[in-house]
DNA sequence: GACAGTTCATTCAGTTCA
DNA sequence: TGAACTGAATGAACTGTC
């Protein structure tokens, strides 16, 4: 506001002045969960982790959102239990990936469950570090749980997503001699055989395909924390000799 | 923004002093369906929406509402079941799109049974966040509700609009020879060509026709939120970035 | 100071019932 | 029909840790 001289010193001139959530535009007040965010999405954020909902969108990431109506999406309505902001920039981690808040940066709920009995009772004599009640530690119920949640927000379990991929030409599989059932799927469209289009024609198809599948595993890990790749962190605290982190895509 | 009167300063003057319905004038108590309106209003509005009542009145939008006679609407007359407040300002949301309140803003019947059902038993054991009984996830049912009911509002299952485009003259069409229907694409325009009335005279009636038809797609689209470009939101709350936006039509 | 989590008043859906 | 209600979601303000 007060500071647009040339000469201004500058700490970072970004246009906007001041910090701007990249999910609905309100005044951001820091990083949360990796995004320069609003208080508003911030708590809608992790809420919806809690909840272990997936963030899908008719609208993908075209759905605008917008402070004055970042509660009613576009394309579900707002009395609905979901609101938007579910599809946005960041928030939704959509599809293509540039990662926004989906990562699971939350605390488990056992995490959070151990730091509050820990903060009733600070200066514990007998403090068992390790003893935990189904014999693991800390730290591997702590990956259970992010690996389950990770799971459970990235796999498309109705595979409505596949739809998208349907090939141009079906191709007819001549069903097996044997008593199978021809109920199948296939309409009796064709029983001739050499109608059926070049297998090779239909490549490109299944390269469309398996790039999908790819993404899809790609997403599952990207939930994880290890396989974060933080490209470049706005942040300047970043670690200097962390930042460029490479990125270990899949592990063979 | 409320200054304009410059040394009034008492207590809020505001002309209203409290918030006012928009639709009949009574005091409001805030913003249901997107329109600032009373509990009669919000509760007349979600009982419409329920039974699938559409909002038509011969006097269109002028038939004037009042919170002592809201309900005697001046064209349908008091007795009638269906009372006045059909038309007015923003409840009606008519033909034209200044969506008022806000048509697919009402939780789906499907969407109150999931939610019933889940008020019933709340601390259940294994909460599947993804579990739907169908196999479908709840935005899958949520998108399917949605269009089910858009048809339904929008489809003129008597076709009584379509006696509006009768053609001036019959065009007689030879019966094809075959029994199989070409349903394709080509009419059979060839068999008999000369005995027709001029089928080019009649290119007119078509394009009417099919004006009509194209309009009634819209209608249909137009109910559907993704699709509905908001125009000129009255809120003034909007932000100015996401006013004008476009209306992506339908996809191919 | 930055950013996790926590609290709680407010808003606005749906629900009840005279 | 509508006043009064229940309850989920929200977000500003807060506490606590590093
Ligand atoms: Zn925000
Ligand atoms: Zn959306
Ligand atoms: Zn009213
Ligand atoms: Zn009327």
């Amino acid at each position: 506001m007060s500071l647009e001289s040339p000469s201004d010193s500058p700490g970072d001139t970004e246009p906007d002045g001041d910090k701007v959530c990249a999910v609905c535009g309100d005044r951001a007040t820091g990083y949360h969960f990796h995004v320069m965010s609003c208080e508003g999405c911030k708590g809608f954020f992790r809420r919806s982790m809690i909840k272990g909902v997936r963030f899908t969108c008719p609208l993908s990431r075209r759905c605008p959102v917008t402070k004055a109506k970042r509660r009613q999406c576009q394309a579900w309505g707002s009395g609905v239990s979901d609101h938007c902001r579910r599809c946005p920039r960041s928030l939704c981690r959509g599809d293509s990936g540039d990662g926004g808040m989906g990562v699971a940066v939350i605390m488990s709920e056992e995490a959070l469950q151990r730091r509050r009995a820990l903060r009733g009772q600070r200066g514990q004599p007998g403090g068992q570090p390790g003893g935990q009640p189904g014999g693991l530690t800390a730290e591997q119920q702590e990956l259970i749980d992010l690996l389950i949640a990770a799971h459970q927000r990235t796999f498309d379990s109705s595979f409505s997503q596949f739809t998208h991929y349907w090939p141009a030409v079906r191709l007819y599989i001549p069903s097996p001699p044997g008593p199978g059932v021809p109920a199948g799927g296939s309409p009796p469209l064709s029983p001739t055989e050499d109608v059926l289009p070049d297998v090779f024609s239909m490549l490109p198809h299944f390269a469309d395909l398996s790039t999908f599948m790819i993404q899809q595993v790609i997403n599952f890990a990207k939930e994880i924390p290890v396989f974060r790749c933080r490209g470049r962190g706005k942040r300047g605290r970043d670690l200097p000799g962390a930042t460029p982190l490479t990125c270990p895509l899949l592990p063979p």
